[in-house]
RNA sequence: GCCCCCAUAGCUCAGGGGAUAGAGCAAAGGUUUCCUAAACCUUGUGUCGCAGGUUCGAAUCCUGCUGGGGGCGCCA
C-alpha cells in the first residue's frame, strides 16, 4: 500500500480518484443503506444517456478504469447502475488516527480565505432583547463560528438600533421627567419607551418637541447626545449581560449602530446621484430597481434618512474599508424584501461589486405553544431572558442553553418553531442535551482508562465490530460536512450530523466494551472514544454549545 | 393586485434528479452482577397539499391551482 495523505479526508479523496475517470463530478454519497457499502454513486446513470449505452455496462467500465485497490474493497455495482463503495478496515483506522493528530480534527482550511462579514443579533437601544434577537444571536454566532473553523476572516457586526426618530420622543420624555438616565435598568428604559410613545401619540405639544429633539440628536446638540449616550450605555450594559449568559461571542469590539453610518450618509446620497440611481420623486430621494414594485427610499421628503441609508452605508463600509468579499445578514425572513432591494440598488450604485457576495439568512419566527406569535399575556414581545429563565426551571444553566440553541439551530432556518422547553431539555430524541450527554459518557471512558495507567489513545489500528466501522465511517465525514455548512449557511446539517454520530457513539458504547476489552483493540477502541470526543466537542462549540465533561 | 416563504407518518421535522421516502416524539414491549439506563433494542404508520408537464427516473425541476404565514413609498 502505497503512501497517501488521508488529511483531505477520505470522501473528497474518493471523489476525486473518480473523477480522474469519469471526467464529472461522481457526486458521491454516503450509502443509503449499510448493505449498499460506505459510500455510492449514480454517475453511471448520468452518463449512460450521453454515452448511449446502458447504465450498467456504463458502470463496469468506469470501475475497471478505477484504481481504488489501496483504498477499498472490491467495488459493487448494484440495482440499475450503482457504483458502492466499502473502505477497507485499515483505511478507515488510518484516517481516524490522522484526525487524531489534527488540532483541526479534521476541518481543513479552505482555499479561498475571505473576509466575511456576519451581521447579527442587532437589538435597539432602550429595548430589551426579545425572541427574534436570540434566534438572530444564535445562528451568527454559529456561522462566525463555522466560517473561522474553515479558515475566513470573519468580522461579526453588531447593527444596533441607536438612531432614529424614536429617540428624539425618548430624549424628550427624559428631558420632561427630569429622569436620571444612568440609574436606569434596561427594563425601566424600556417602560420608559412605552410611556414616551403613548405621549407622542396624545400630546401634540410633546410630539412636536420630540420632532426638533430629532433634529438636535442629529446635529450634535450637547445636551440630546449626553442623554441619548447615557441610553446607549444603559443598553449596552443590558446588552453584554444578555451575551454573556448566552455565550455568545459578541463583544463591544463588534459593535457598529445605526448612528456609526451617520457621517457617511451623505456621501451614500453623492454617490447615488453621481451614478445617476437616485431620483427625487415626491420629495423623497428614491431608488427605483427593476423587478420592485415599489422603490427604496433613501431620504425621506422630510430630509430624514432610513434604515435603507445606514444599510447602503455598511455594505459601503464593509466592502471599501473592511475588504470584505462575502457579507452575511442574520436578520428575520419579514425583512427579506427590503433586502433583496438594498442588495439590488448596492449593485447598481458600485457599492457591491461582482466579486462580492451578500446573503440574507432569514430565519423564522418564534411561536408560542399554541402555534401563533410568541408573545406575553399583555401581547408584548416576550424577552430573551425570560425564556431563558423559562428553561432553567427544567435543567442547569448549561443544559438549558444548550437546549434552546440546538432547538434554534436544528431544523431549517427559514422555518418557524415553536418554544417548547419540555421538548427542548429532553435527554431522549434529537435535542442538545443528547449530544451533551454522548460527549460526557464518553469522555467518562477515557478519564477512568487514564486512572487505570491507559493512556495510550492516538492510534487506531482494528474495527473488528460493525458499530466501531460506523463509528469511524463518521468521523471521517466530519470535514465535509462543516465546509458545507461554511457554504450554504444551513447549521441544521451539522445538528444532525453530530445527532447521528452520538447515536453511532451509543450504540458502540453498548456493543463494544472499552476498559473490559484488551490488548490491541482496547487501545484502538480509546482512540476511537477519544477521535468521537474531539469531534463532538468540535461541533458543540461551532454550535455555540458547551461541551461538557460530566452531567 | 403583486412578490416571498411554507405544505412529507398522529405530532415535530430531515430528505443536495436516482435503489424499498427516513429520523425523533408519542404508544406497546424488552435490556442493567457490565465503561453514566440522561442509554440501547424490538414493533406499526405515508393519496410526499391538488392537477398537469419535463425526464430512462420527480418528494426534489417547470407551470397552474388550493390552503397557511409574511411582505409591498417616506417606522426600523
Amino acid at each position: 500500500m502505497g503512501y497517501f495523505s488521508l488529511v483531505l479526508s477520505l470522501p473528497s479523496l474518493l471523489s476525486s480518484r473518480i473523477e480522474a475517470v469519469t471526467g464529472v463530478d461522481p457526486e458521491l454519497r454516503p450509502a443509503t443503506k449499510p448493505q449498499f457499502g460506505h459510500f455510492q454513486s449514480n454517475v453511471a446513470l448520468r452518463l449512460a444517456k450521453t454515452e448511449g449505452k446502458p447504465p450498467r455496462q456504463v458502470a463496469a467500465r468506469i470501475v475497471d478504469d478505477l484504481d481504488l485497490e489501496d483504498l477499498c474493497e472490491p467495488i459493487d455495482i448494484a440495482g440499475p447502475g450503482f457504483i458502492n463503495l466499502r473502505l477497507k478496515s485499515e483505511v478507515l483506522a488510518r484516517s481516524v488516527t490522522e484526525q487524531l493528530a489534527d488540532p483541526a480534527v479534521g476541518v481543513s482550511q479552505t482555499a479561498r480565505p475571505e473576509v466575511v462579514v456576519v451581521d447579527y443579533s442587532a437589538p435597539n437601544v432602550a429595548k430589551q432583547m426579545h425572541v427574534g434577537h436570540l434566534r438572530s444571536s444564535i445562528i451568527g454566532d454559529c456561522l462566525t463560528r463555522v466560517l473561522t473553523a474553515v479558515g475566513h476572516h470573519v468580522i461579526p457586526q453588531n447593527h444596533v438600533g441607536d438612531w432614529g426618530t424614536q429617540f428624539g420622543m425618548l430624549v424628550e420624555q427624559i428631558v420632561t421627567d427630569g429622569t436620571d438616565v444612568s440609574s436606569l435598568t434596561l427594563a425601566d428604559a424600556e417602560a420608559l419607551y412605552t410611556k414616551a410613545n403613548a405621549h407622542f401619540k396624545a400630546d401634540e405639544d410633546f410630539a412636536t418637541r420630540a420632532r426638533q429633539r430629532v433634529v438636535s440628536l442629529q446635529s450634535g446638540d450637547p445636551e440630546t447626545r449626553k442623554i441619548w449616550q447615557q441610553l446607549i450605555d444603559v443598553s449596552l450594559a443590558g446588552f453584554n449581560q444578555a451575551y454573556q449568559r448566552l455565550g455568545v461571542l459578541l463583544t463591544d469590539d463588534h459593535l457598529a449602530g445605526e448612528s456609526t453610518y451617520n457621517d457617511d450618509l451623505e456621501a451614500v446620497v453623492a454617490d447615488l446621484e453621481a451614478n445617476g440611481t437616485a431620483v427625487t420623486d415626491d420629495g423623497a430621494l428614491c431608488v427605483f430597481v427593476e423587478g420592485f414594485n415599489s422603490p427604496m427610499i433613501v431620504r425621506k421628503r422630510d430630509g430624514g434618512f432610513g434604515y435603507s441609508a445606514t444599510d447602503l452605508a455598511a455594505i459601503r463600509r464593509r466592502v471599501r474599508e473592511f475588504g470584505a468579499t462575502r457579507l452575511i445578514y442574520v436578520v428575520g425572513a419579514p425583512q427579506s424584501f427590503h433586502f433583496d432591494q438594498v442588495f439590488a440598488v448596492a449593485r447598481k450604485v458600485g457599492f457591491l461589486p461582482d466579486n462580492v457576495s451578500a446573503e440574507h439568512v432569514a430565519f423564522g419566527q418564534v411561536l408560542g405553544a399554541d402555534g401563533r406569535k410568541f408573545s406575553t399575556r399583555e401581547g408584548t414581545a416576550v424577552t430573551l431572558d425570560s425564556l431563558l429563565d423559562a428553561a432553567e426551571e427544567k435543567a442547569a444553566p448549561a443544559i438549558a442553553l444548550a437546549a434552546i440553541k440546538y432547538a434554534d439551530l436544528s431544523n431549517g432556518l427559514n422555518k418557524d418553531y415553536v418554544f417548547d422547553v419540555d421538548r427542548m431539555v429532553a435527554t431522549i430524541g434529537n435535542t442538545g442535551p443528547y449530544l451533551q450527554y454522548a460527549h460526557a459518557r464518553v469522555t467518562q471512558v477515557l478519564r477512568k482508562a487514564e486512572a487505570d495507567g491507559l493512556t495510550s489513545q492516538d492510534t487506531v489500528t482494528v474495527l473488528p465490530e460493525p458499530a466501531e466501522q460506523t463509528l469511524a465511517l463518521l468521523l471521517c465525514r466530519f470535514g465535509e460536512i462543516v465546509a458545507e455548512v461554511s457554504e450554504t449557511l444551513q447549521p441544521h446539517k451539522l445538528c444532525a450530523y453530530l445527532y447521528e454520530l452520538a447515536g453511532a457513539l451509543s450504540i458502540f458504547y453498548e456493543q463494544c466494551p472499552v476498559l473490559k476489552s484488551e490488548g490491541e483493540v482496547r487501545t484502538s477502541r480509546l482512540a476511537l472514544c477519544l477521535g468521537t470526543k474531539r469531534v463532538l466537542a468540535s461541533g458543540l462549540t461551532m454550535l455555540g454549545i458547551e461541551a461538557l465533561d460530566r452531567m
